[in-house]
DNA sequence: ATGAAAGCGCTAACAT
DNA sequence: ATGTTAGCGCTTTCAT
């Protein structure tokens, strides 16, 4: 910049105004600069910029290392084909975030949070950034708590967490409504009765809130409502969806001593509910789950949906693909980061201390092959 | 940083051995320090240390301000359902980059590029980082000439440019490759020789490498080489593909006389390759016209691929969900992000002024049902 | 193992 | 309309 100043005749001051506001420089003088800037080759510093500054004119969003062993090897084994359907939440976050940071003139800034530690990727994008979004759990709170003193943070997806984080802004999906509505659905419009719900980790919100969706529904549609899910699996993968697959319809045929899965439609059975009776309908907590059910049926010959109804949660691009299509409820995930970046960007025109905000985003069933209803 | 050194009665240089290089403090005076910096609400000001350090640990990628009105109609139209269908060229450049560039350490800055001028994204960007990627046609050339003084660019997609910048790495994609295979595919592996090419704005190297290898594959197979694509379209989108499509048959239908489309295979009407006969294979510089095609063809009886044939090329999404699943050719648009980062990374490890890379990813066929394949 | 001091390249008052 | 002058918060020699 100096040296850009040097040569065309003016101070430091001059040349940082042609960037900044261009038109407080008079035209020729400008010019000068312009190209004296072009001979020399000189890019502003955005460091310097924010530095002196303090701000960057950039938008941070920190998401997990996602690494589902089996979606990985699965896209690694489909690279060539597949490629997009192994889409991931984060991709169309960050394509939201990435569209309404534009609108406002920001950048964005993404970055897989690895390890914790003073050297962790949040903290070196919050050092970088004039705010962020942080998909839940992808950062340790305490890590979350000292940065959030400093500058505008957005907690998404995962409700309102470990009380110590309650001043973050904060948006979520219905979970429970979306759960609660596709349950319904198989009550009331299919009339189904005995259904096994597969949750995943007490430690996970999102799982926990589609079964309390799951029990309400229960509880609307006259059903016997569980305390607990019928089995929980860890880490909600494919290859966990299909052992649990496995494992629920093994538990039925020994007791009801036939070998088989249901032939037909609502034989009833058994007692209601509950473990020792072939289900009519296998809801999981997400479509990974699903879709290794699916897989599990399909080796074990029993037909979807006309043996047993199967369901997720979530929509990823994968569960369109599936055969068959796998019934499931929508996150909106784009929209999650754009209304991500509208809050960021609201807390950074001025109302940094206004009471935190905490939005939650509907849901939309999709109703699809996998539950007997339509293609779509 | 000040604060701190105070409260934990060390000097500033302390603090930063710390962040920095933990192993050169002695423990307790470690714990002494991320204490305080605790207690403070400490973050590290990444523009200060970029500042002095001379480097952001930070790559970026600057790409189009896509807008195919019609994509970006049909998507705001599906946007509930088919969210990911859309999902474009950018976000997969973006994932493999964020993936390659998180195995080196760094973050990704992305911004779509606006405008140009002093203040255009592509400057911001390469304000804030160490090195970064084009997407071809993005960025004005001469900012990127000046900007490719100061640090490493890596050109994606599209050809070596404008001479200018042929000091850049540069990775591109086997246009002419894959759309001769394609083309030899339609011929010998189908046995059809009356194709049509419908191809981009000259001004597009990619739609003219696709036509060359289309060429080629012509010329290997005996058939008659025009000189120009029998169409041309300004911007290879949806509609485009759509008039195209109903240019060229309603022209068959004038000079050959007769109403409708061919309905038999090779009956072998008329001359040749050409205009005046109904085409046995409508093959398009992109996925986007071919599915517009697709949608004419749909409208006006023509059933695909029974009475033609019709191609693709890039591997869309979209190109898989639309019925008759279109051929087409798959281009690596994630192996492109990952390749980008390595090349930068490469350049930033010391290798600054080797030779400019030119690399050229090869691309596979995508053989589905609107050539007359299988599902697949 | 720690401290002192000199910038890194820019912006933002305040002058002129 | 342009110039002067302090920093912004850190890294980095060089000492100790």
């Amino acid at each position: 910049m100096y040296d850009v100043a040097e040569r065309s005749g003016v101070s430091i001051a001059t040349v940082s105004r042609v960037y900044r506001n261009p038109d407080s420089v008079r035209e020729t003088t400008r010019e000068r600069v312009l190209a004296a800037a072009r001979e020399l080759g000189y890019v502003p510093s955005g460091n310097a910029r924010g530095l002196a500054s303090r701000s960057t004119g950039v938008l941070g969003l920190c998401f997990p290392d996602y690494s589902d062993p089996d979606t990985e090897i699965e896209a690694a084994a489909a690279d060539a084909d597949d490629d997009h359907a192994f889409m991931l939440y984060s991709d169309q976050i960050i394509r939201g975030m990435e569209r309404a940071a534009r609108r406002h003139g920001y950048a964005l800034l993404i970055a897989a949070s690895l390890k914790g530690g003073p050297e962790s990727q949040v903290a070196k994008v919050a050092g970088r950034v004039d705010g962020f979004a942080v998909l839940a759990r992808t950062v340790p709170t305490e890590d979350l708590d000292i940065i959030s003193r400093r500058l505008p943070v957005v907690m998404l997806a995962g409700p309102r967490e470990n009380d110590e984080l309650d001043h973050l802004d904060h948006i979520e999906v219905a979970n429970a409504d979306g759960q609660r509505e596709l349950t319904r659905h198989l009550i009331e419009d299919h009339g189904l009765r005995r259904l096994v719900f597969i949750g995943g980790a007490k430690s996970s919100p999102d799982a926990e809130a589609r079964f309390r969706g799951y029990q309400e529904a229960c509880r609307a549609g006259g059903l016997p409502v569980r305390e607990e899910p019928d089995l929980r699996t860890e880490m909600m993968t494919q290859a966990e969806g299909e052992r649990a697959t496995d494992a629920l319809l093994d538990q039925a045929a020994e007791e009801s001593g036939d070998g088989g899965p249901g032939s037909g439609t609502g034989s009833g059975t058994g007692s209601g509910t509950g473990s020792g009776t072939v289900p009519e309908a296998m809801i999981f907590a997400n479509d990974q789950m699903a879709v290794g059910a699916l897989h599990a049926l399909e080796r074990r010959g029993v037909r979807v949906p006309d043996d047993v109804v199967v369901t997720g949660f979530d929509g990823i691009p994968l569960s369109r693909l599936v055969r068959p299509a796998l019934t499931t409820v929508r996150q909106p995930m784009r929209q999650l980061g754009e209304e991500a970046v509208e809050l960021l960007v609201r807390r950074l025109g001025g109302e940094r201390d206004r009471e935190p905000v905490s939005l939650m985003l509907p849901v939309t069933v999709a109703r699809r092959a996998s539950c007997g209803c339509g293609e779509r």
